[in-house]
DNA sequence: CTGAAAGCGCTTACAG
DNA sequence: CTGAAAGCGCTTACAG
């Protein structure tokens, strides 16, 4: 009695051994490979170290085997930000999916101490999975430096990186001719907000997107300078856009449309708008981008621009996966369509009065 | 040219103190530790290291720290499948919240080669948040060998390892008595889907919640095995509640009322009746479970029992966290309140015909 | 079929 | 302020 749990040690390879009366090497192999071992042996050693509760030390297994048997997927936010866009779960099930089939797990890295470069460092992964990487505060160095192979998704890859992005220019482009065509004029623009100030020194996919932004425009002879087109940028979630609607009605010449770079934001402003009594689309017009499933369940269903989410996740861990098996493979850099959906949140703009 | 880019190795630490003409030792206090050092040296060996591209391997740091900085989530499904729940990244805000606090990553743990049992010894984390573990087929065993804390969250822990759950029964119980305090009789239980096969055998939350059926029923002296309730499971999805409506729908006296365990699968069914030309809820109701955010924004809005999600999460990882700073703390065991939520979706049963 | 030994790349008393 | 040495718990040629 009183006798406290005394802090008993882990047990380990050497113990196995000791009691089992063989070599660390014995023990080793009857684990991971048994043929190699009497099976009257590995029988001994295997019922030793049932009884005493072995198990092995994935760290030091990592050590020597130089595998973790983990993907790591750097954000560029914390969790707990990055989780409330829909956007994120759906990428990470096609992560997901790759993981099971290459039995992994998968390690979700935040910034250390709000910093994407310490991070880096510490996590102890066989490869990682860059998203959304805006601006190259020498993450990409760092990266190299670990020594492991990495993709980049949305983001602009050097040569010998491996890289996913979709075709957002096209998209961007889509989406704002969609509403020219309609006959809008007066255009609001609802960006991810950025580490960047000025839309002028946008990298990335949000380049892209204003590119497309631009094209779009310049085909109706306009400019995206023009007093007619606002920009704003708004937190990606639904507040968010609720927030970035409110803002753009205040104004004394409100939008007619509104074209959003994601989903959950549009949708936010789909929301904002109908609690304004605002009629959609007779008296507003808004394109989301991302095509989330809850785009097409919204009242009116979300006219938006499609992005193959999960498809992206999937093959960004499968090129990882590649890349972990032979580290000389040539990089694939790959641009996925995207495509306009026009549903009901978007019509030839209504004088109401004015 | 032509020298193809050699595989150069990594840089260790021995490497750069060879360098810098300085022991190992030097080198890892000029990291770590560097007031040990005199402000010249750390600054000599730095540079070096920034020359040569050194960055420590966070596998050998874990060797002898002991430390992984990784928090483990252990799932009883594949990544893919978890997050079709919008339950689930809801929890795991709560849980990064803490990570990020505490500087840690989060590393999604899923069945390897469709178990439990074989991915504990392998995930390199500091410790485990158990999530919906039904029944222990010795992973609680495992998680002990491996010495790392372990919190569980949705199912029967052991007194000595901490807990998180909701008042399951309680809310079941709320969920069930409403439907009946209605007028409805012939009600459908849909459940999630279970290792069990029969309903009696239930443990953890599914058992909770059956208590919970029960004890409302009893409260109207019915009886769960009464011919007018029918149970179901169901997959955790939208799909799954398309499924289970159209299946209890081809029944020739189908519920006037369903009781579903989760707001997903509720929120399916309530698409598939609408899809049915049913109106909900005056021709038939439907009562969900978790209260996701969009439960609220659904048309009509679902009635549904509250648990919070987030809180789950960020209580766990808490605890976890806790525990690995004082691994002798006492083992808490949470209860969570529930709490239904009245909204749309339910009402009395009118007669339509029958 | 089995074992002794080296080694993975760090950290950390300990000594000076 | 700095270094030599042991050690973390495994795996893996290599030898027998």
């Amino acid at each position: 009695m009183g006798a406290k749990r005394t802090a008993q040690r882990k047990v380990t390879i050497s113990q196995i051994a000791k009691e089992a009366g063989v070599s660390k090497t014995a023990v080793s192999f009857a684990f991971n490979d048994p043929s190699q071992l009497s099976p009257a042996t590995v029988n001994h050693i295997r019922t030793i170290a049932e009884r005493l509760g072995y198990s092995p030390d994935p760290i030091a297994r990592s050590m020597t085997t130089r595998r973790t048997n983990a993907l790591g997927v750097l954000l560029p936010q914390d969790i707990a930000t990055i989780m409330v866009n829909p956007f994120f779960p759906i990428f990470l099930r096609g992560v997901g999916a790759v993981c099971g089939t290459a039995g992994m797990t998968l390690m979700l890295v935040p910034p250390l101490w709000g910093s994407m470069l310490k991070a880096i460092p510490h996590a102890t992964v066989d490869g990682f999975i860059v998203v959304g990487l805006e601006i190259d505060r020498g993450e990409v160095q760092q990266l190299r430096r670990r020594h492991v192979p990495f993709v980049m998704v949305d983001g602009d890859a050097p040569h010998d990186v491996p890289s996913i992005n979709v075709d957002d220019r096209q998209g961007a482009r889509a989406a704002m001719l969609h509403v020219l065509s309609l006959g809008h004029r007066r255009i609001a623009i609802v960006c991810l907000e950025s580490w960047h100030h000025r839309y002028e020194e946008f990298t990335g996919t949000l380049a892209a997107r204003f590119a497309g932004y631009r094209d779009g425009l310049a085909a109706y002879g306009r400019s995206i300078d023009d007093p007619d087109i606002q920009i704003v940028a708004a937190p990606t979630s639904r507040a968010g856009g609720v927030e970035a609607f409110t803002r753009l009605w205040q104004a004394e010449a409100p939008p007619t449309a509104i074209v959003a770079m994601s989903d959950i934001t549009a949708l936010g402003i789909l929301e904002a708008a109908k609690a304004h009594g605002i009629r959609v689309p007779e008296e507003f017009s808004i394109v989301g981008f991302d095509d989330l499933p809850e785009a097409e369940r919204a009242v009116p269903p979300l006219t938006t621009v499609r992005q193959p989410i999960e498809e992206k996740g999937r093959l960004a861990a499968e090129m990882l996966v590649a890349a972990l098996d032979d580290e000389d493979s040539e990089p694939i850099h790959h641009i996925l369509p995207t495509e306009l959906l026009v549903r009901g949140s978007t019509c030839t703009p209504q004088l109401v009065y004015t």
